[in-house]
DNA sequence: TTTAGTAGTCATAATTTTCTGACTTATTGC
DNA sequence: GCAATAAGTCAGAAAATTATGACTACTAAA
């Protein structure tokens, strides 16, 4: 988490970042999450358990901040937040996959 | 760092594992170092500025714990210690290809 | 014999990441 | 009006990760 976004400096190997990107206690299981339907704060709140809000939510900040998910503001009654996948999140869907596949 | 290997219990995110083996500081560079050539531990040291014995010890450790890469004691005179990737390592090589053509 | 290199370990310290609980704003239902 | 849900934020605490410096054991060279 905290993912310095800023200091991209001395990135000496390239799969690093992305590495990174999906670093943290919970941002995989976010990112799978967000492979099979849009998220929404507090059901994800409820799925991933052990979690916390704080944590959850600055994940989904990062990862909204390096294209993999993007906030969508569902404008009716009750005002919903969808984090969706955006096409750079998909593009790693088959990464995700071939990771799946050997473990 | 220190990945905890023998509680692997509710792992719901299957490539969350996976995901974990690489994560740490230095892994990812420790890895596409070994994809190279076999690793030492003193020209790792002087190669991955800005790291150090301690968590290099670990990080190696553990990737070999997990079965990424294998110690190899070469017996000659001045007795050296290689890291070599295991075949459960080469696995990983596409994931990493994969990596580094998107970011 | 003193110095240098390899391959580490150990205890402790510093830094980062994650967690907890209180609090906010807005809307809906009773 | 009062409680509940959604979607968070904030400060501070706890836990995990990473870094530092000292030390070990062995070999080899000067």
């Amino acid at each position: 988490m905290t993912t310095k976004i800023e200091i991209i400096e001395n990135e000496t190997c390239p799969a690093q970042g992305l590495l990174k990107l999906l670093s943290g206690k919970w941002k995989p299981e976010i990112f799978r999450l967000a492979v099979e339907a849009p998220l929404r704060f507090s059901s994800l709140l409820r799925q991933i358990e052990g979690s916390n809000k704080q944590t959850l939510s600055v994940a989904l900040r990062e990862l909204e901040e390096v294209g993999l998910l993007e906030k969508v503001v569902i404008q009716q009654k009750p005002l919903h937040i969808e984090h969706n996948l955006t096409e750079k999140g998909k593009s790693l869907i088959p990464v995700f996959k071939q990771l799946e596949s050997l473990g």
